[in-house]
DNA sequence: ACCTATTCATAAAT
DNA sequence: TATTTATGAATAGGT
């Protein structure tokens, strides 16, 4: 229904799919109430689109829970045992990887190794020296950025060194002048014109920031 | 749809009512199949006719304790008890803790770690290093406990030459009394008397057995 | 979000 | 209950 016939199978664009999405979910809900209505049954009707977002139906007479209450009379399946048994056996699973983990941790960090054979430190061994080598490196990027910032600013400063000193013999020059008769806030108006000069310090030693 | 349009309220004669709820059940199931493999959903169906019979339809990728679950985090609605909310949240506690312990496993392992700066990355290697060291300690308690049982078995091998060598000269003694007109079987008879010197090897390497 | 050609669902009849 | 068929509803693709 439409403007042509589609094959029912996933829709790979994601627009469309989310589009279709919304068009259908209307469709089924109204459905869902129409059916209640005509034929005076009890629906309930809980859907989550790809992206996670929910929406659900449940006829006016009852709630979710009477559903369910309903269903697990009707089917057998005891819904409540299951997902208490299903919560319980995922606890037992998920505290199994934790102890698992627990324990590669520990034994990464050097505990509990006391126990252990020279097989079983083996791999152990070679992982440490695997993620010490990579953090080393890492490490050593960092080091290396260092240096070169330092070498930049050993530059930067020659360069500032020289101009202060060029102006420190211009500014002699204008004292030379000012003894001779100019006025004395002359040497006030020299300053503040040198500060930009310092403030370009700055542009010039971005890879300080890469880092954070 | 169909040879009129119908109002949308109970239908009042019975058999029209349950012909139009198998009707439109199968259509409002199909809709559920197929808004579940176009757009990619989870769709939980129940339904019950007013005869109380009941239908239902789960995606093939879920089931209706798992919709449900995810219907009580999406709305926040609870619907089992507080027993079953314990084990929910003792499940997310744990998944939580599993999942720093995996970042802090990769990290170790020198995964991941592009983004960390220079700060982050300094306890990981000083962990690296302890670990390695205390790895590294037991490796070498190994290796000097095979040094020691190489040492003890060179003597015990000394000995054992040393004896057998005795032994030997024995025996060329016996050989050549049964030359002389002693039983065959007698050459038998002295053999058994040298394994238990033989057995006595075992406690005297009982450090092979500290480690299994 | 709205439009519309087209397919689909189904009410009524059988 | 199943099938048929005329009809209204749902919706795919376009704007």
């Amino acid at each position: 229904m439409g403007r042509g016939k589609i094959e029912i199978k996933r829709i790979e664009n994601s627009t469309n799919r989310q589009v279709t999405y919304s068009k259908r979910r209307n469709g089924i809900m109204k459905k869902a109430k129409e059916i209640t209505v005509l034929c005076d049954a009890e629906v309930s009707l809980v859907v989550f689109s790809s992206t996670g977002k929910m929406s659900e139906y449940c006829s006016p007479t009852t709630t979710l829970i009477k559903v369910l209450d309903r269903y697990q009379k009707a089917s057998g399946k005891r819904l409540w045992d299951a997902k208490h048994e299903y919560l319980s056996t995922e606890v037992d699973r998920i505290k199994k990887e934790n102890d698992s983990m627990q324990i590669e941790l520990r034994h990464l960090k050097g505990e509990d190794i006391t126990s252990l054979h020279h097989k079983e430190l083996m791999p152990i061994e070679e992982a440490l020296q695997n993620g010490l080598a990579s953090v080393r490196a890492k490490q050593m990027d960092y080091f290396k950025m260092l240096k070169k910032n330092e070498r930049l600013l050993e530059e930067e400063n020659k360069r500032l060194t020289y101009i202060l000193h060029q102006q420190q013999i211009e500014m002699d020059g204008n004292v030379r002048e000012m003894e001779n008769g100019g006025a004395y806030n002359n040497k006030g108006r020299e300053y503040p014109s040198q500060i930009p000069f310092g403030f370009r310090l700055q542009p010039m030693q971005p890879n300080l920031h890469d880092d954070n």
